[in-house]
RNA sequence: GCGCCUGUAGCUCAAUCGGAUAGAGCAACGGAUUUCUAAUCCGUAGGUUGGGGGUUCGAUUCCCUCCAGGCGCGCCA
């Protein structure tokens, strides 16, 4: 990784400084850059530019052309072509990790109904950051948590209980806090069919429904879990029994208006949390607690947790409870997604699962390819919300970025099968050396700045930058393939053009790979 | 009221930890193919980065304030 080696050879110099690397804007001389003499000069009272000459001599290193100094006081690095192109042989091999243990929690939709369209981001971003954190020297696995106990899967027993006496032409009401939608319908036949009445049978028999049905479609997106995870689980575990016991042992809860409250005030949060209520029921924090216990457990090094907007107010109480635990608030990571607000007919459209107005993502998949849609999810940072038009997704999906680099790929498989039609192999040896158009160098750049990229990916924890490398990386191709051919009448210049394309296809394929889109040969 | 997120070109969005003259795509207009895929490329046009103040050598980025929008604030999850 080239910036990570200016970087050591910057730190070797600096000791004491933290060392920012930069890329260079088109217009300028270099490649990379560092704002290191601002920094010091600011210190120092120096004029920035004096100290950049200062540290322009000093840095001297094979990787290095040429050093140049602008004003106020940028110092940029131009990288030697040599070094480049030799680059062009190493396999991508990043080691971030060291081989650290994470465990990413996402998705983790309700027994109750299908997977809506905010899960479906969740699933992508969670399912990259996987793929990132493996490919980057981490033992990353995902796990999907399933609340089957308490009040929803109730709701949802009952509610479908009250939909089989509706279809039995009898009487019946669903609880208002119930589940309307009208997707319980034909699961209120089947279960009727099988002559279930009793409300737990029931409640059993929809939430193994429901995890089904989440698996099924989040295979069709591409997306698979290591980890299947019950609240069940937990509670037969006896977890939920400890968790409790360690909190009252530590004096972190109190009984107040008949119920147990934990004191999550004493860990940040703006209140003190109920964690059984004054119907002996657990709220949904006291399992949860029990959970990420469990979590902890098993071994890992760092647990990260993505969670939609909603639950934003509720990351305090759960740190709380593990620290309450005797942890450190760093073990564990939470990413909130922002919201995905859904647009039809211009106007966006109120989602509920308990109503039953959400559109499910088997019925996005259903409309978009699911290649467009996990790329479309990832143009975003998790941070923003992300407007999600269906009038407009066909048509977009039409003219999604997506396709300008499978387009990439593509173009580059045609031509190699074009060169093995003339007897053209890629070489094992090509003379790198004839490679030398600013196209040529320009592409080579952006393909040693994948790692670079996956660099970022895993300091914030968000996958997005991932796209915008590759629509970079495709353009770059593009501008090259328009202006040059690569199988001509040269065939040592062939060999090694073939050899600058095929490592790009690599690039794009590792890149495609990582966010779950397909890389077709042909398009 | 409190908390979180957002406001950048007509539209959708970038801008890497505070860097250099704020960049792409779409839409509009004008061009490019005797040769490896035209799902491509070139050109034109498009901006008071919501307003104001502050910190800084430097602010789209950080702080304050105001305006506008979304979400959350339960003994549900």
């Amino acid at each position: 990784m080239i910036r990570q080696r200016l970087r050591n050879l910057l730190t070797k110099l600096y000791p004491d400084e933290d060392i920012v690397i930069d890329y260079v804007p088109k217009d300028k001389k270099g490649d990379y850059s560092t704002n290191l003499a601002f920094k010091i000069a600011s210190r120092t009272g120096e004029k920035p530019e004096t100290v950049a000459e200062r540290i322009a001599k000093k840095v001297k290193d094979p990787l290095i052309a040429d050093t140049i100094v602008y004003p106020p006081g940028f110092i940029n690095f131009e990288i030697s072509k040599k070094f480049l192109l030799d680059s062009l042989f190493e396999p991508l091999e990043i080691n971030l990790g060291n081989g650290k243990k994470v465990l990413i929690e996402f998705v983790s939709v309700n027994p109750t109904g299908p997977i809506n369209i905010v899960n479906a981001r969740a699933a992508a971003i969670g399912d990259s950051l996987i793929r990132v954190l493996n490919k980057t020297g981490f033992k990353a696995e995902a796990e999907y948590y399933i609340n089957d106990q308490g009040r929803q899967t109730d709701l949802l027993a009952i509610s479908i209980r009250e939909r089989i006496n509706q279809l039995k032409g009898k009487k019946a009401k669903i609880p208002e806090d119930g589940y309307h939608g009208e997707y319980l319908i034909d699961l209120a036949r089947e279960v009727d069919s099988k002559g279930i009445s009793e409300v737990e049978e029931i409640r059993r028999f929809a939430v193994n429904h429901f995890i089904n049905e989440h698996k099924n479609t989040l295979k069709n997106f591409g997306v698979e879990f290591d980890y299947w995870i019950r609240e069940s689980d937990v509670y037969q575990k006896g977890l939920v029994d400890k968790v409790l016991k360690i909190l009252n042992e530590k004096g972190l809860t109190y009984n107040k208006d008949n119920a147990l409250f934990f004191r999550a005030t004493q860990f940040g949060d703006t209140e003190d949390r109920v964690i059984i209520t004054s119907q002996k029921r657990h709220t949904y924090l006291l399992p949860d607690i029990a959970y990420h216990l469990d979590k902890i457990s098993r071994g890992y090094d760092q647990l990260i947790n993505i969670w939609g907007p909603d639950h934003h107010g509720y990351i305090k109480r759960l740190i709380g409870g593990i620290i309450a635990l005797g942890y450190t608030n760093d073990l564990i990571k939470i990413i909130i997604a922002q919201e995905v607000k859904l647009k039809r007919g211009g106007e966006y459209i109120k989602m509920s699962k308990r109503a039953g107005t959400f559109t499910s993502l088997d019925q996005l998949l259903a409309e978009i390819p699911k290649d467009v849609v996990r790329f479309f999810f990832l143009t975003r940072s998790c941070s923003q919300h992300l407007d999600f038009d269906l009038d407009l997704a066909r048509k977009q999906s039409e003219d999604n970025p997506v396709y300008y680099v499978q387009y990439a790929y593509a173009r580059i498989r045609s031509i190699i099968r074009f060169a093995r039609e003339k007897g053209l192999e890629l070489p094992e040896t090509p003379e790198l050396s004839l490679i030398d158009k600013e196209e040529e160098f320009d592409l080579l750049k952006s393909i040693l700045r994948f790692p670079e990229v996956l660099e970022d990916v895993v300091r914030n924890l968000d996958p997005y930058p991932i796209t915008y490398y590759l629509i970079d990386l495709a353009r770059n191709f593009h501008y090259f393939y328009q202006k040059y051919r690569v199988v001509g009448d040269d065939r040592k210049l062939s060999g090694a053009r073939l050899f600058l394309v095929n490592k790009t296809a690599q690039t794009i394929s590792d890149g495609l790979n990582l966010i779950g889109v397909s890389c077709p040969e042909r398009m």
